[in-house]
DNA sequence: CACGGAACAG
DNA sequence: CTGTTCCGTG
């Protein structure tokens, strides 16, 4: 029996802007044979979704401070997220609870006393993806909020950073065979736990596939990253070696456009290499984006908000930073892979007659079977 | 509604 | 491991 649900709501990669896949990490990166039980897509990373589209904002919406979520609709979107699992009897109820378990991942977070209301940990996104600044600080951000609820000198919205890690443009640096090394794979692991599901290691040196220039970027999704691994050595001293070897760069970073000058005295700077450690499409690449240039938050307060963020972190309970925990497994899904799930037949779907009896609704049920076939974007 | 334990699935 | 499913508690 195959559930031939899913919809393929969220999975076409036919959105160019907010899409493209093939960020930061290699293909390895996403490899289930890392993560055995985790191929899936996960939960955070699908609110992540359907907070990024427009056509779900009447169910789920970002909403007050950045990284701040309301779900509206409950129901719909437990509805959603069940066609999405295949769990045709998902529910609000069972959603929350793995929303709830995030909590202790601090990929999530309540926002106690507002129904349905969450929160991303954006920050740590930031400071772990360094680079990303550099993009945010040439081209996109530049403390230029427009996104609703967010705050005009908040520089790292959610879909800021969505954004940001869905660049369209593909840099022409990163053309040509990436090879990653067993080690380099430790070595990126650690520094992006999430990455690999901790239990992936023991996998021999492989490489990569070559790269295809004429498909450049197998389906992984866009690889954004909501949420960091707690700690980030940022405080100290060393701060976890560059995320790729050498051999990624073509160019070295000396060739890259100056980015964002450099990290204003920062602990993270050029000689921990995260920097430089970072693939360069990162750095490079970033469409124009609509976001209209306007000078604002630059580096040093952004890196400052996270570090705030990061240092108010609460909750007593949790370990001390020791990190390694919060696995944020894959980021891949959405590509077109069958996993399991084929989404064939776009899914009967609603047997669960929803109280909203059928209608004002088909925006979403519609988008459904819509979003596969066309693709009028232009 | 929100929380989190427990058993269980893939 | 990430959820899913149930469920008791507040």
């Amino acid at each position: 029996m195959d559930c031939s649900c899913v919809s393929d709501i969220l999975l076409t990669p036919s959105v160019p802007a907010l899409w493209t896949p093939g960020f930061a990490f290699p293909d390895w990166a996403y490899k289930p044979e890392s993560s055995p039980g985790s191929r899936q897509i996960q939960l955070w990373h699908f609110i992540l979704e359907l907070l990024q589209k427009e056509e779900y904002h009447d169910f789920i919406a970002w909403q007050g401070d950045y990284g701040e979520f309301v779900i509206k609709d409950p129901d719909e979107v437990a509805r959603l997220w069940g066609i999405r699992k295949c769990k045709p009897h998902m529910n609000y109820d069972k959603l929350s609870r793995a929303l709830r378990y995030y909590y202790n991942k601090r990929i999530l977070h309540k926002t106690k006393g507002k129904r349905f209301t969450y929160k991303f940990n954006f920050s740590k996104v930031v400071l772990v993806n360094y680079p990303l600044l550099d993009m945010a600080n040439s081209s996109l951000l530049l403390g230029q909020n427009p996104f609703p609820g967010a705050h005009p000198h908040d520089p790292f919205t959610p879909e800021t950073l969505q954004s940001l890690f869905s660049s369209t443009s593909r840099a022409p640096l990163l053309d040509r065979p990436i090879t990653a090394p067993d080690t380099e794979k430790l070595r990126l692991e650690a520094t992006f736990p999430f990455l690999g599901s901790g239990s992936g290691y023991a996998k021999p040196p492989t490489l990569l596939p070559p790269y295809n220039r004429n498909s450049p970027f197998p389906d992984y999704s866009w690889g954004f990253n909501p949420y960091l691994s707690s700690s980030f050595p940022l405080s100290g001293s060393k701060l976890p070696t560059s995320l790729y070897p050498p051999q990624f760069y073509p160019t070295s970073l000396s060739q890259l456009p100056p980015p964002l000058s450099l990290l204003p005295g920062d602990h993270m700077d050029r000689s921990n290499g995260l920097l430089q450690g970072l693939p360069q499409r990162l750095c490079t690449s970033l469409n124009p984006h609509p976001v209209p240039p306007r000078g604002g938050a630059d580096l040093s307060s952004i890196v400052a908000s996270a570090r705030r963020e990061r240092a108010e972190q609460p909750e007593g309970k949790q370990e001390p930073d020791s990190d390694s925990d919060l696995e944020i497994t894959d980021v891949s899904d959405c590509s077109s892979e069958a996993e399991g799930c084929v989404y064939s037949p776009p899914c009967p779907v609603p047997p669960m007659g929803k109280s909203k009896a059928g209608d004002e609704r088909p925006k979403a049920e519609a988008k459904l079977s819509l979003e596969k076939a066309t693709t009028p974007t232009s």
